[in-house]
RNA sequence: GCCCGGGUGGUGGAAUGGUAGACACGGAGGCCUCAAAAGCCUCUGCUCGCAAGGGCGUGCGGGUUCGAGUCCCGCCCCGGGUACCA
């Protein structure tokens, strides 16, 4: 990190400065911004010295100018790269744009306006704003996702997954609009089914997809999860959202069908006894088979029904009671023998598990809602609770009703029918995962396309990394139907086949922009590689991200196809083998409301941060969002906000009007000087409040720190000891506030303060301060003393009972609880 | 339904089992001023009392403890996530 020379080029004069000019937070922080911007403080390259770390926000989706919730995201993130800078770090502090997606692809149809015009307008709208904060970034490592030699490398990679199989074409089910001929998103089918853009009825339909095989690290990303410094509830979610069920695959033989065998998957085998009927859900490959000739109309009904459901209907609609109709056919439990009737329901999906199930509605809601409407029988087979009511039953207890697992717990059982079906060939333990492969393709033009040709003779041919990166065309047309313009533009579409040379056509689906947000914290470590991604020993030096901040929202998807990369990347030897796990530490921030709903341009809820920057400045606002409250927690934009936000300006004004009272005085200050203890203790909670993100109750000690100071001012406190103090205030502040810190560390000692080393606290000077002791009767404090920590209790006691001794009189000390020199407890009868 | 969070003054919030309400916002009064703005000072949980000094208070009900906003049990309410995953 080189000197940039500026430290000297402002007023520069030590001593006393000409105050006579007031706070003026926007001229002020504009002219440090352009400091910060011509300087290198914020470059860090791979062979600096000092500790490495790397601390990143959520890059953002360019929406325009930056709104709260960024300005709150990056005021955390900023103070993080502030503040280990000051502790002695090389701090990689990166940004960059996740800029391809839906919003600006809807605007080029709505006004015609190109994607990519759209896009770096707004993208130059939210990099100004960012500056305009103050934040500081390594802005040579800029990326974003639709800059031609990002594209490369997504692409690059995707053909490396494919190669290692890891990703793979398939059928899966989507929206489909049949009046726009397109696939539609889940958020743009409306909540009765309909199509947002034209109205028409949309229906699920089978379309042949690219996916990333996301399942096969299914087991590595949940065991992963273990050692992360993560919130809890957002490692739940993701747990969940694998949803790793340990359970058995049985096989029931199908009455009539030679060489068929049912395969169904439960959690519950040792339910076995209760299975009173079968159900298949509508994808069910044998569905065909299972049926009987004379049903086949009623299914072929039931069928059309539900494909005008979509998947999301399907499992939330209103009418969700059980639908489903019997197929006429009839599976043999393998343990009983029994002949039960099997369903075709799609309360059954065809998805999970074996796409059929042994139902037990004994001991399953699902299941005894439908045999409750199709007059189907119930079997308990555990013992229910003394006093338990209700049908149905999913807890522990004795098998009953269970042949020869009567009697076992629940888990015994599980084991012995497991054992039996393993036996008799019936079926064995299962382990199913709720996860599914992630479907990465979006029939979208602003997207990176998918590397991809198809070639009459040669089949699907990837496209040569030479021939990277695969752009989509600028001359196309955005029609109004929403379909991708890449389907109907013959430049694009056709093309040669690397392979024999004869006509092919370029796949034209483009990758979800989760796939651009699945690495661009590796290429951070590296922008600069022409012929690669990224550098493997860069990504070694800076990985994993230290501290990693960003909203709830991302707590599963974003968060698991990371890792998800992270670990295929590690395997495939593209990143290095030791790193499992991207995000070492992550914070979630609280997010803001206003009027009741998360503040979004999509709400039109936003309260934009330039008024605050053109007037009360950045510092305030951040110095605002910081003391709010806890940084994980929401917060309410309300009536009473502005005021506030005012106050956090009052306080900086304050910070520079003390500046202007407390006239430079370098030297050793004072250390038995009352002013000074209490600089050091507001060291320590100001440390303390960032070290465990409670920002609040840091912001809260600098005002007290402040106020102190203001008071000793005026007390006229030895000189040096006052300079120390604000010096200090000064250091304290630069994380939060840095610009105004900078401004006045600048004038008064002519460096840099984001330079300087986090004030260190003199902690034998605290533990040797007089302390509060708390003298109660009965747990009810009756006085307060001021004692020598170290004072011991027969020299405090008496001093205690003194202080009390009106509520000592008539009574009885029966015992005397000491917490020195915390607390000291009467109790008396 | 299930899984997380969370209920503390008029408001945002603070509080390793040890003085509940730090720090702010708002409010009241005062100083400065010809006046205002700004700034500064004092007060500001409820309640009884002239005062000194009491009593009550962290959603509700129990419990543990010398002592509970904090720990345990049972409820109520609010917010978020998830939703037929067998």
């Amino acid at each position: 990190m080189s000197s940039s020379g500026w430290e000297t080029s402002l007023v520069g004069a030590l001593g006393f400065w000409d105050m006579s000019d007031r706070y003026d937070p926007p001229a002020i922080e504009v002219a440090w911004q352009a400091r910060w911007s011509q300087s290198e403080a914020y470059h860090v390259s791979n062979d600096d010295p000092r500790p490495k770390s790397y601390v990143l926000c959520m890059y953002p989706y360019p929406s325009g100018p930056a709104h709260q919730g960024h300005v709150r995201n990056y005021t955390f993130g900023d103070l993080n790269v502030r503040y280990r800078t000051m502790n002695g770090e090389a701090v990689l502090s990166p940004i960059g744009f996740d800029s391809f997606g839906l919003p600006a692809e809807n605007a080029a149809i709505r006004t015609g306006v190109h994607p990519r015009v759209f896009t770096e307008e707004r993208m130059a709208e939210l990099k100004a704003s960012l500056t305009r904060l103050g934040a500081a970034y390594d802005w040579r490592r800029e990326i974003y996702s639709h800059d031609p030699s990002y594209i490369r490398w997504s692409q690059y990679l995707f053909l490396r997954f494919y190669q290692a199989g890891l990703v793979y074409r398939g059928d899966a089910p989507v929206n489909w609009c049949p009046g726009c001929q397109t696939v539609l998103a889940n958020e743009q089918v409306l909540a009765d089914g309909t199509c947002e853009r034209s109205g028409d009825l949309v229906v699920r339909r089978e379309l042949t997809q690219w996916f990333f095989r996301i399942t096969r690290y299914a087991d590595e990303l949940l065991e992963g999860l273990e050692d992360l410094d993560w919130p809890q509830r957002v490692k739940t979610m993701q747990r969940n959202w694998i949803g790793r069920s340990v359970g058995a695959e049985i096989s029931f033989e199908v009455d009539g069908l030679d060489d068929y065998k049912l395969r169904v998957f439960t959690t519950r085998p040792d339910t076995i006894f209760g299975a009173t009927y079968a159900v298949v859900a509508p994808e069910h490959p044998d569905l065909e088979r299972l049926t009987a000739p004379d049903l086949e109309e009623r299914v072929k009904a039931f069928l059309e029904e539900v494909a005008t459901r979509s998947e999301l209907e399907r499992m939330a609609g209103e009418d969700a009671g059980k639908r489903g109709v019997p197929l006429g056919t009839y599976a043999i439990n393998p343990i009983t023998g029994e002949r039960i009737p099997i369903y075709v329901a799609d309360y059954v999906l065809g998805h999970y598990g074996t796409g059929a199930i042994m139902a037990v509605p004994g001991e399953d809601d699902r299941d005894y809602e439908f045999a409750r409407n199709f007059g189907l029988p119930v079997v308990e087979t555990v013992a229910r609770p003394e006093g338990f009511v209700g049908p149905v039953y999913t807890g522990p207890g004795a098998k009953i009703n269970s042949g020869f697992l009567d009697g076992l717990s629940v888990e015994e059982a599980k084991a012995e029918v497991i054992s039996r079906l393993e036996k008799i060939g019936a079926g064995s333990e299962s382990v199913k995962y709720r996860l599914r492969d992630w479907l990465v393709s979006r029939q979208r033009f602003w997207g990176c396309p998918i590397p991809i040709l198809y070639c009459q003779a040669c089949g699907t041919v990837p496209v040569p990394d030479d021939q990277l990166p695969v752009l989509a065309p600028d001359d196309v047309e955005f029609r109004p139907t929403g379909e991708s313009p890449l389907l109907h533009s013959d430049a694009f579409r056709l093309t040669t086949c690397p392979r024999c040379g004869g006509p092919a056509t370029r796949e034209t689906d483009t990758m979800d922009t989760f796939v651009d947000s699945s690495w661009y914290y590796l290429r951070f470590c590296d922008p600069f590689s022409e012929d690669r991604p990224f550098d493997v020993q860069a990504v070694e030096d800076w990985m994993p991200v230290d501290q990693y901040i960003g909203g709830v929202e991302h707590a599963i998807l974003h968060l698991l196809y990371a890792r998800f990369f992270t670990r295929a990347l590690s395997d495939l030897g593209l990143a290095p083998a030791t790193l499992k796990e991207p995000f070492k530490r992550l914070f979630t921030q609280g997010m803001i409301r206003l009027g009741g709903s998360k503040m979004s341009k999509s709400k039109g809820n936003l309260v934009t941060p330039q008024r605050y920057f053109d007037t009360v400045g950045a510092d305030a606002l951040r110095l605002f969002h910081l003391f709010v409250g806890p940084p994980a927690d929401d917060f309410d934009w309300t009536d009473q906000t502005d005021e506030m936000i005012e106050g956090c300006h009052r306080f900086l004004q304050r910070v520079w009007s003390l500046a202007d009272r407390i006239p430079v005085n370098q030297g050793e200050p004072d250390t038995g000087n009352p002013t000074y203890l209490v600089v050091h203790q507001l060291i320590a909670r100001t440390t303390d409040g960032i070290d465990r993100w409670a920002y609040n109750t840091s912001v809260a000690a600098l005002m007290e720190l402040t106020n102190a100071l203001s008071k000793a001012q005026a007390d006229l406190v030895d000189p040096v000891t006052l300079d120390y103090g604000l010096r200090t205030l000064l250091e304290l502040l630069a994380p939060m506030a840095p610009h105004i810190a900078s401004e006045l560390y600048h004038r008064r000692y002519g460096l840099d303060v984001h330079r300087q080393a986090w004030p260190k606290v003199d902690h034998a000077l605290l533990a040797s301060a007089m302390v509060t002791l708390v003298v109660q009767v009965n747990g009810k404090t009756r006085a307060t003393l001021t004692i020598d920590p170290l004072a011991p209790e027969e020299v405090v006691r008496p001093l205690a009972q003194t202080a009390i001794a009106s509520h000592l009189e008539q009574v009885k000390i029966q015992r005397v609880i000491a917490k020195l020199p915390r607390v000291m407890n009467f109790v008396v009868e």
